[in-house]
DNA sequence: GGACGCTGGCGAAGCGCTTCGACAAACCGT
DNA sequence: ACGGTTTGTCGAAGCGCTTCGCCAGCGTCC
């Protein structure tokens, strides 16, 4: 009769631990959670009981008493133009931070649709719910709101009211990228920014970008022209020369899409244009892909990391009931590296350049 | 007091669709799982009240009651070295397979250690276990065995006796590359494979896909020099430099790293080796991959839809206690583009190429 | 026509945990 | 010395589901 639970499953139970430490259930159960006050001496023979059966607690009974899975699920995009080493760190960011937090992530990815999400919500499988690459108009937003479940977006819509959002302030990531470049002299710029399709479906960081660098350009006085941008060396090479058929006075490039970088430098040498000498370039990507690049390339880093942990912060925040602000931006930070110079034609205002090419006024 | 479980968590549970469809409990579990003769009557009635409700079982009491999560962990490597895009298609594939077996994925990163396996496995949070990137002698093997979980590896240790595994037969993908070219008359080739760091760690693919090129080129009396690769562009251009230095006669190339292709193609360029017709390359890498670089490229693609699929059926195979092969290698397929060609001082038995380079023997 | 097997359904006993109320025992201030 | 807290522990009632045993009604076969 004794050690009943291990006849089932072979793992002991709470009520295993129970009896070898000479205690009841409960003060099992309040020496593991805290809630309540356990003596010092109760709670060290609880432990060490604990320790020796190699008791763990199991997961589907807690969730059931405590109405708490510790489980988040985490959705992730699948589809075309996504960045996927951006994603994966996103991921594990967020799967570290949430271990911290003692809980687990679920993955789902979007292709399951807001029926996915509504099964998991709606079965108490996860407690709340991380969405990630949310386009301008989500479908799964209004779900989002319907679903009485705490949730924190990566990513900003539209309409932001009532929902928890984190992001990097892109519209912000594209104006100082124009200020830099503005700030060496160059007069005219063009974003390559992310695939055709990633703008039509209405991805915010795309667009926010993108209206973030014309935003800056005018008013810095910078003709700025945006192009969208597939990441196979191919297409790359067509935007480029197109590009510099059209505009030639372009001396200074924003290019958001890691995947495009190589072609980029690639598709410019073929045309004759060194950078930083001819063309300055600055990157949204990765410092370490940056760093590793050659020339070094000035760049815009996405803080996954530090988005994917502030959003299950936020997410914490929302579970333990405790209010969350609607958007957290987190603001941009620009490293300038060797692939930005002082523009061709330079400007009067600027006076020195360290690393800057031949074609500083000077 | 009817009603009641809609008070605490908002949710019908399955005693309100039991009191609505006019049953009893056991009849709407019955209804839904199948496990005993429903009449239809009574079925129809049952689903039509779920979906009234808007019914969706809760995950915590089935787990508990059924001693099933429905659940599977996914445990995904993070280290450097890795390939980032090809982990990815893993994990979606795994995603997409489980939910086709009415399984969610918990996701684990290696970095929380056995600890975490273990946590997970004892506490019954999942049902098995999905483990990635294993080494040749990985600790987490006999953590495995001793879990008494269902486990499948994705990748090869040294002992597999007792596991698991699936994978690309890399040796065999090392083979295919080298007769390849060998067929087309290289006599000397040379493999730029992993990062040294996962040749270092012991892991499985690289070292497998190290052997099969050296043992099919012993076989087929080519010189073959096999060095790792790391990923940035810059000791991408070493390795090649050296590697031409010191064998200035090598005309085919395999390179297990689809990062690095790019600057590879690079270096090859600078040195004024044009691709096929003086160097042939045959890549390890996604097919979409090799399309659309120029010259498309010669490849053999990790098939990790594949790959993902079979180790999810295996698990599920597991998990109903049904026996299950301990190694399924997937057969390799190389798919010839245009970046290789026969050799420049051609072999006698090719008779034509229909793309090959001025560099035939005719 | 009565013993027999099927089919379809019911009720209740858990699964392993959390949590709440109850309650001794120790600790106060006065 | 005595009501009143505080502290530490116990017991029991669920959480929402699955599953097992049981039984009522049928047709079926000597």
């Amino acid at each position: 009769m004794t050690g009943r639970g291990r006849v089932a499953s072979g793992q002991p139970t709470i009520a295993d631990v129970a009896r070898h430490a000479g205690v009841a259930v409960s003060t099992v159960s309040y020496a593991l959670s805290g809630k309540r006050a356990i003596s010092e001496v109760t709670r060290i023979r609880v432990l060490a009981s604990i320790r020796m059966l190699g008791y763990h607690p199991n997961a589907g009974a807690r969730a059931l008493a405590s109405r708490r899975a510790n489980v988040i699920a985490l959705v992730l995009p699948l589809r075309s133009g996504i960045q996927v080493p951006v994603v994966m760190q996103f991921a594990t960011a967020v799967v570290t931070a949430a271990r911290r937090h003692d809980h687990d992530v679920l993955l789902l990815t979007s292709d399951e649709g807001p029926e996915g999400l509504r099964r998991i919500a709606a079965g108490a499988l996860v407690d709340g719910v991380l969405v990630m690459d949310v386009e301008l108009h989500d479908v799964r937003v209004p779900l989002l709101r319907e679903l009485g479940r705490p949730s924190v977006l990566i990513g900003l819509p539209a309409d932001s009211c009532g929902l928890t959002c984190v992001d990097l302030d892109f519209h912000r990531a594209g104006q100082v990228c124009v200020e830099h470049l503005a700030g060496l002299g160059h007069r005219r710029v063009a974003l390559l920014g992310a695939p055709a399709a990633v703008y039509d479906r209405g991805t915010g960081f795309a667009h926010r970008t993108r209206a973030g660098v014309a935003e800056a350009a005018a008013r810095h006085g910078v003709d700025a022209v945006t192009l969208p941008c597939e990441e196979n060396a191919a297409d790359v090479r067509r935007r480029v020369d197109e590009l510099f058929a059209r505009h030639p006075d372009v001396s200074g490039l924003v290019v958001q899409n890691e995947a495009a970088v190589g072609p980029v430098q690639a598709a410019l040498a073929a045309l004759g244009r060194r950078v930083p000498q001819d063309v300055s370039m600055v990157a949204v990507c990765p410092d370490q892909f940056a760093e590793h690049a050659s020339p070094r390339l000035t760049s815009v880093p996405v803080p996954a990391e530090e988005i994917g942990r502030q959003a299950v912060t936020l997410l914490m925040r929302k579970l333990a009931d405790e209010p969350a602000p609607e958007v957290t931006l987190l603001e941009p930070r620009l490293t300038v590296r060797d692939s930005t110079a002082t523009a061709p034609d330079g400007p009067a205002e600027v006076t020195f350049t360290e690393d800057g090419g031949p074609g500083a006024a000077h």
